[in-house]
DNA sequence: TCGGGTATTGATATGTTATAACATCCGGTC
DNA sequence: GACCGGATGTTATAACATATCAATACCCGA
């Protein structure tokens, strides 16, 4: 048991079941979940906190899978394009999609502190920004919706 | 004439009404407005576009206001902590406040093509996303809010 | 099974963004 | 004048990301 969106759950069957989807979407869709992508999204989903391209880099590079920026970086390209995973752009890093298999618009909770990410969702094109980008005649094709903060565990230990 | 927000209006106005603004605020809360971060401000005032730290930075050093990064990120984290400026983390780049005076949570059209960001505003732990945020328990301090894509201008002449 | 196209991987180098660390200067104050 | 704090100068390096080209694997149709 671990935390995710900050709430206790069964973590092991929370990462076969997404490694499951992400086999049976790959064979759906004609993609190749090869053993670089798939360990990457091993390690993605053993946390449920943001990772750094070159966090990733490191463990592959242990497992002898590579050792160069490249190899990261295709394999997260790879995840982020199938929706297997997300970019978190407050952090430059990378998250496991917590809703495997729905197309969504991704909104994200993340706590400074430790740095753990609670994926919630949005309606897209509702709301104030929707709004705004009619009126101005703006054509939006991707959102980017990121709140940090403390998650509840931080509030108590931590400091500013 | 250039545009705001993809509207036509007289910048030059713009830019010194911004200045002023600027220069007041300093004054009344002890900030001071250096000649680097002066600057600084005014070269993100003089496009309605994201520019990335070392962007200025030429500028500044074409100018013998200095060279190293650290000149540029000082003076960026100055305007930015002083809500002059913003950080728009989807670019990794730097734009001038388009509502300088009012504290704020601002949401932003970042043009893919031509890189020009309108400025619009949200209503802040309003929507899903605070909803998401107070059932949780998180405490948010910032909100990122970012829409990439095409500008009306760049949306006739553009291809994807 | 052969060839040809496409996706993937390997490898090298480089580009881009950002900060750490420490010295120095400058303006105000006691 | 001594001190203090904010700002700047300077060097070095950390952290994040991509371009490029060669080699290999995979699939599919002739």
């Amino acid at each position: 048991m671990t935390t995710i969106g900050f709430e206790t759950h069964d973590h092991h069957a929370c990462v076969s079941d997404a490694l499951a989807k992400a086999e049976a979407r790959c064979a759906a869709s004609d993609l190749r979940l090869t053993p670089v992508r798939r360990r990457v999204l091993e390690l993605l989903l053993a946390e449920h906190r943001a990772l750094g391209a070159y966090d990733i880099l490191g463990h592959l590079s242990a497992e002898g899978l590579g050792t160069q920026p490249p190899v990261a970086y295709r394999a997260l390209d790879f995840l982020v394009k199938a929706g297997f995973a997300h970019r978190i752009e407050a952090l430059n890093a990378y998250i496991a999609c917590a809703h495997l298999g729905a197309d969504h618009t991704p909104a994200f909770l993340i706590c400074r502190s430790c740095r753990s990410v609670a994926e919630s969702d949005t309606a897209p094109s509702q709301g104030r920004l929707g709004d705004a980008a009619r009126d101005a005649g703006f054509q939006i094709e991707h959102t980017v919706i990121e709140a940090q903060g403390l998650c509840p565990a931080c509030q108590t230990g931590d400091a500013a």
